[in-house]
DNA sequence: CGCTGGGTTGACACTCTTCAAATTTCGTGG
DNA sequence: CCACGAAATTTGAAGAGTGTCAACCCAGCG
């Protein structure tokens, strides 16, 4: 068993005993990466896809002036470059946040597991799906919400991830992201993600130093973010379709 | 042919003759929508997908005080909600712009292309990852430009898909967009977009009015948007694995 | 021990929003 | 064909929210 967490966590349970098996056999290599470690770019055709183990990464585009936004962060069991597969190029970048540890998943194998497996291919797609409505949320984010409310969602997002892998701690968990990292996340400079942070911290909403992040009150920051995490289909509440 | 365009146009051209045939096989009806017709809404159970044939829609998300944000512009061509198929549910809502022509795609249909088409359900799975890289973009857009980049960006984008499907005049086309739709897409408000939108034409950039919209100067709207098509996989370029 | 990268704070400029009003366009019924 | 009302566009003025620049602090680390 390489990995106990297998398609962005929420698909897990969904996983028969034999589709697990494909998975695992799909896996060429399992290894650690150090943080900042680019494991793809954008533009250089993949021919494996990277499942995320343990740590975080995260995939950004860059503008002319060399400015980044991320248009995702990862969290342990997320299947990162998924849609390389089918896409055979990816438009982004990605790294990992801090350490991390990643298997590689062969495409070839991939290949084979379309042909012959529909369910699992469906959940494979479902779990590009997922990244889609998270992508549709981010940019409701960005388009609706000033800095305060963009900050909260992406707490509120990450924690919502992690409590569905055993990650949280009770609105406690690891993020190993510097506050530039934020503020390129929520489309925001990094000077204004840490008056941002001093509001919500004042606010009593969340903490965030060194990488560990704590929500003091769920209820008035997912308020304040306008967060509902029913588009995670984290278990009660939406599911997909596999037959 | 109930349709000469499928799967965003893109697509279309990798489509063999019985996967088009398939996929007219999939389709129960064909009708004529009034403008401003909702398609589709959040958390309601979808049993069909829609497939544009003529005319625009749009999908949005509205805050708690009821203003929306689109997440995404649809094309002739498009498989809407593609993505209902195996989410079950959408995260959104759906209107038509115009009046617009759609064909309904009964799920039961999509499953038997899924368990029995491996090719063909690799490029409807490329179709949906295609939104999501779109989805991409826009998160980079409302992230990182400002209001006149926003919407240049959102003209590169549309006119680079339409004329991918044969329904751009040398940059010009239709786009039935109010000023305040154009906002709504751009994460300004509709008098922002208004300023923007003379700016840009001051500029000799684009013209847009009674949803007829004309790129003067590509190149340099391209720049300021910072686009590149290639995202949009338009035939020269990137392209998807399908065995 | 000095360097370096992140975090923190202040002052000021600029973009965009808000509110309000005037103007134009468009669809509809007379 | 015209008149009318509703919707969309246009413009102005004032204010809120962010960006920019610059300085300083702090901790970790060679």
């Amino acid at each position: 068993m390489i990995t106990k967490r297998f398609l962005l966590g929420r698909g897990r349970d969904l996983l028969e005993q034999d589709d697990v098996a494909a998975l695992e056999g799909a896996v060429t290599s399992v290894h650690d990466v150090p943080p900042r470690a680019v494991l793809s770019r954008r533009g250089e055709p993949v021919h494996s896809s990277t499942l995320l183990i343990e740590g975080f990464a995260c995939r950004y585009m860059d503008d002319r002036e060399g400015r980044r936004q991320l248009v995702a962060i990862h969290v342990p069991g997320d299947f990162i470059d998924l849609h390389g597969f089918t896409m055979r190029v990816l438009d982004h970048d990605i790294v990992t946040l801090g350490t991390a540890r990643v298997a590689t998943v062969d495409h070839e194998a991939l290949a084979a597991i379309t042909e012959n497996r529909p369910r699992l291919t469906r959940l494979l797609w479902f779990s590009t799906l997922l990244e889609a409505a998270m992508h549709r949320e981010w940019i409701f984010r960005l388009g609706r919400l000033g800095a305060d409310g963009r900050v909260a969602h992406l707490f509120c997002e990450v924690e919502a991830r992690l409590a569905m892998v055993g990650l949280s701690d009770g609105g406690r968990f690891l993020l190993p992201l510097t506050q530039s990292d934020l503020g390129e996340a929520c489309g925001i400079t990094g000077v204004h993600a840490n008056r941002t942070l001093r509001c919500l911290r004042e606010e009593g909403l969340v903490t965030f130093a060194n990488g560990q992040a704590a929500i003091l009150d769920h209820a008035r920051l997912a308020r304040l973010a306008e967060f509902d995490p029913i588009y995670l289909y984290g278990g009660s509440g939406w599911a997909p379709r596999l037959d």
